[in-house]
RNA sequence: GGAGAGAUGGCUGAGCGGCUGAAAGCGGCGGUCUCGAAAACCGUUAGUCCGGCACCCCCGGGCUCGGGGGUUCAAAUCCCCCUCUCUCCGCCA
């Protein structure tokens, strides 16, 4: 959410990132909202302040055994009293306006952001590695997990609906394998792991921007529950209406969970594989930073998904997205992509975003310096995947089967799995 | 799921419907003392919104004692609903 009052004193700029964005947005509901509400706020609390003190002298009259002019107050209170429940009435839909103009409003891009209007604008900002000249007829990875029997999308369809997934044998541990990797990488680099509910609150949704805009991308359940879709939302919200001290930043979290999206509005794209599923896993990191720091912060985010798929040694790029493919809550994304055999192209399989304040204002995170008598801020907060668990499964098959339809396993990932591949004897799969 | 108890400032914990945004203690901050620190003593210390001043400070006012509603001229205090916590019972991986 943005600063009410930035947005007021600088209206003209925030139009103009918004018109960056793409988002449509003229400006008048909230300018006419936010000074109703102001105005209402100042006719109603002088009329609040002449009950309080009628009130205190009604007291001292009652006391001083003078009722019948008590009495005559008490009847002006009252009619004060009308007014002010009227006006309270119409302050209440003013802030509900203002509240409705304000957390559909997504963050402003920071000033490097490249301006664009879609995924085609987007930057490339570095390449690893060199896609696998294959000299045999690659598989995608759909093909590649059925015939090896590591992956059962006919049965998850039986067991849920379409785009869920089962896995069987080393297919599942293969997911084991890499979310304890990812996890122990990064908690060897200092961030702290947490494990967390995925069943969230319509408050914690709110706080991280899922909610009210897009509410219909969410699972939710009968008694306004939300699953969440991605562990961002948990870990962003440990801290929802703290006060951190500045002393402890930044914080460096990283969690591991399921993640559920109903990919309203995805119908026709990517509907073979792992790539866009309703369940899928990932290992999340977020950084709760200092704002003189969170851009420097970033960086060191997408370093450690980067390290993830160096160490996998799999072939990806780094690209910075255009202002108008940015998401909601962010101010500044660095997309990773990972070389997909199967695409002929490299595929999104990290994104990591500089919320700067949005989020925390949303969710009253601040921080105190330790300067002495220093007012309460709000900090940034930062998140990353770290990486998404199936798409990196979905880039092992591809980028390391072998003619025989068998799949080389990555050599970090040994000791968690117990095989150096995963062959095409059935059996030996599990 | 059943029965009971409770929710007050950073923490502990008082609070006859009006003089209580809130006693006291702890903690924090500032000071006296000290070479310095500790102890002792003195002072100070909630958040947020609106307006005066475009910021901070300061000044005036509103709101906030888990959340929402009600009674009343006036609610931390009385009534109702909800949420959460604790104790006991039941159930359970």
């Amino acid at each position: 959410m943005l600063d009410e009052r930035y947005v007021r004193d600088n209206l003209s700029l925030v139009q103009e990132a918004m018109r960056q964005r793409g988002h449509e947005w003229d400006g008048a509901d909230f300018t006419r909202a936010s000074s109703e509400r102001r105005e209402l706020i100042s006719t109603v609390e002088a009329l609040k302040a002449r009950r309080n003190s009628s009130s205190q002298s009604i007291g001292a009259l009652i006391k001083a055994g003078r009722s019948e002019q008590a009495e005559q107050a008490k009847a002006e209170v009252r009619a004060v009293n009308e007014q002010i429940e009227d006006l309270d009435r119409q302050l209440a839909h003013a802030e509900e306006a203002l509240a409705r103009e304000l957390l559909a409003l997504p963050n402003i891009p920071d000033a490097s952001v490249p301006m664009g209007t879609s995924e085609n604008d987007n930057v490339e900002v570095r390449l690893w590695g060199m896609p696998r000249q294959f000299d045999f007829i690659a598989k995608a990875h759909w093909d590649l997990g059925v015939a090896l029997g590591i992956i059962d999308f006919e049965r998850a369809v039986k067991l849920a609906k379409s785009r869920f997934v089962l896995l069987g044998g080393l297919g599942a541990r293969l997911e084991r394998a890499l979310i304890h990797f990812m996890l122990d990488t990064h908690t060897n680099h200092g961030f702290k792991e947490w494990w967390c509910p995925v069943l969230g609150n319509a408050d914690t949704l709110t706080a991280t921007g899922q909610l009210p805009k897009f509410a219909d991308d969410q699972f939710k359940t009968t008694d306004g529950l939300y699953l969440i879709p991605t562990a961002e939302v948990m870990l962003v919200n440990i801290h929802r209406d703290e006060v951190l001290d500045a002393a402890d930043l930044p914080l460096h979290y990283c969690g591991f969970t399921p993640c559920f999206r109903e990919e309203a509005g995805s119908a026709g794209r990517d509907t073979r594989g792992l790539i866009r599923v309703h369940q899928f896993d990932k290992v999340e990191m977020v950084s709760f930073a200092l704002p003189q720091t969170s851009y420097e912060e970033l960086e060191g985010l997408v370093a450690a998904a980067e390290n993830i798929l160096q160490m996998l040694e799999l072939p990806y790029r780094v690209i910075e997205l255009c202002t108008g493919d940015l998401g909601f809550s962010s101010a500044k994304t660095y997309d990773l992509e990972v070389w997909m055999p199967s695409y002929g192209d490299y595929k999104e399989i990290s994104s990591c975003s500089n919320c700067t304040d949005f989020q925390a204002r949303r969710a009253n995170i601040r921080y105190r310096s330790t300067e002495a008598n220093a007012r309460a801020q709000f900090v940034h907060t930062l998140n990353g995947s770290g990486l998404a668990v199936g798409r990196c499964m979905a880039a092992i098959l591809e980028n390391y089967q072998q003619p025989d339809g068998s799949v080389i396993v990555p050599e970090v990932l040994r000791p968690y799995m117990g095989v150096e591949t995963i062959g095409p004897d059935l059996k030996a799969n599990g």
